[in-house]
RNA sequence: GGAGAAAUGGCAGAGCGGUUUAAUGCGGCAGUCUUGAAAACUGUUGAGGGUCACACCUCCGGGGGUUCGAAUCCCUCUUUCUCCGCCA
């Protein structure tokens, strides 16, 4: 959520910077700022009235100490009349609150410069490319037919067990899930994250600190007896663990990781494009966040960058990062970088990681800040990124490690699955 | 699931209808003293809104109510603790 501070004095860059999303917003932040004038307007006018009120609740307790008992008699009249107009401004204030709230929570993160203007993903930005595009032998095949040919990955039984997208994985395919989380949380951990388990139902105020709600309802899990969301991502937990705390500076920054299932409804998504591993409504991903200090968080989201190149890189996987444009940025973020795997079998890329820095945008909702030197308090910036994902990952590694003697296991992840090929 | 108790500033802890604009202690910060430090002493020390700056307003777990006036009384929700039951 933008403060409305900024809005006031950035009005005219924001509109500018909005049209990278193809947002025209000149007529909802005049609105914006036409309801908090009437906001403080109000609130002045609700303070008055209630400064008033105090004074003369103070009058009648002395009255009443000194046994003037008539006198006291005729300001309570007063009293209560002004009791009425401080209810009138109350409930002004309350829906103008309401109403500049609703109008907040409508605007996305205001795109950073570098942020490319464009509406769908073909005007995404490839910025870097790494990894040679194996040439596969006769005969290769996509993820899914490799999964059933060694039998590591039951996507009939997910169906039976619960429904689509909800695969079941076997033998070595579970041990490779397992290997991958391992060897992910290692490589976090030796980065200098901090390793959290974290719950996978949330509640609703969770669900506004990081932006998932109102914007993204539908995509959640509702467990509506206990009125909880199931977690789309990490992210969640683990940034709100962090809402409502004034941090000092010399706590700063603080990175944690952890791995979660994170689960998605994923409504409206059919077709070829979520074959397979492709697209889940249950999957597995290590997940990093880190809180920082405004000045550093640019050189942290490259720090991030630079964690998830050094993955695929010892993973051996051709790769490329994309920066994303206006259009297909998310709501929350100022600038995002994606990674993508490329599918040899299904000759497609494949996201697997999206690293965001969305500045001051969750720390305002979260009222998430630190006090710097000076003892002046600001919002934090908050930053974070899959490290990794696993199913595309791991349709990535079957399909560009296929040999004719079955799925060789990059060396990497040899000493975490015990085993150097799936055949 | 049942019965009881509790929730107050960074922490501990008083207050149970009107000098509480929340006592006191600890911790933090600044100063005095000291070659320096400790100790002692003095001062200072929550958040949000609002203002050029003051003033002023709100906040004692959340929400609602009673009252001229609520940290204090009532209702409700949440959480924690103790006991009982169930349980990996």
């Amino acid at each position: 959520m933008l403060q409305v501070s900024n809005i006031r004095a950035h009005k005219e860059a924001y509109i500018q910077a909005f049209k990278k999303r193809n947002f025209d917003a000149e007529n909802i932040l005049n609105d914006v700022l036409k309801l908090d004038e009437t906001r403080r307007s109000t609130q002045a006018q609700l303070d008055e009235t209630l400064a008033e009120s105090n004074q003369l609740s103070k009058e009648i307790g002395t009255m009443f100490k000194n046994g003037e008992h008539q006198k006291a008699g005729i300001l309570k009249g007063k009293s209560a009349k002004l009791k009425e107009t401080s209810k009138a401004f109350s409930d002004e204030l309350n829906t103008t609150i309401q109403e500049l709230d609703k109008l907040l929570y409508t605007i996305p993160n205001v795109p950073h410069d570098l942020v490319p203007s464009g509406s769908t993903e073909a005007d995404n930005v490839e910025i870097f490319k790494e990894g040679d595009i194996p040439v596969l032998p006769e005969g290769s095949l996509p993820h899914w037919e490799l999964a059933k040919k060694y039998d590591i990955i039951d996507f009939e039984l997910g169906n039976k067990i619960t429904g689509a997208g909800f695969p079941v994985y076997k033998g070595k395919g579970a041990r490779i899930q397992r290997a991958l989380i391992a060897y992910f949380l290692d490589k976090a951990a030796n980065s200098g994250y901090n390793e959290y388990q974290l719950p996978l139902l949330v509640n609703e105020a969770s669900g506004f600190g990081t932006g998932q709600l109102p914007d993204k309802e539908g995509q959640m899990y509702h467990v509506g007896m206990d009125d909880l969301y199931l977690i789309p991502t990490a992210e969640v937990p683990m940034t709100n663990m962090f809402r409502d705390q004034m941090l000092n500076e010399n706590e700063l920054p603080i990175t944690c990781t952890g791995y979660t299932p994170c689960f998605r409804r994923e409504a409206g998504s059919y077709g070829a494009h979520v074959r397979g591993l492709n697209r889940l409504h249950q999957f597995d991903k290590v997940e990093l966040v880190r809180i920082e200090k405004p000045e550093n968080s640019y050189a942290a989201l490259d720090k991030m960058v630079e964690h998830i190149k050094d993955l695929l890189r010892e993973l051996k996987l051709p790769y490329r990062i994309l920066r994303l444009c206006g259009g297909d940025l998310g709501f929350t973020a100022a600038l995002t970088f994606d990674f993508e795997v490329f599918s040899t079998a299904q000759d497609r890329w494949l996201e697997i990681s999206s690293v965001s820095n969305f500045e001051t945008f969750q720390a305002n909702r979260l009222k998430l800040r630190y006090k710097d030197k000076d003892g002046n308090k600001q919002l934090v910036h908050t930053l974070n990124g899959s490290a990794l994902a696993l199913p595309r990952v791991l349709a990535g590694i079957l399909e560009n490690y296929q040999t004719p003697e079955g799925i060789k296991i990059p060396d990497v992840l040899i000493p975490y699955t015990g085993f150097d090929i799936i055949n």
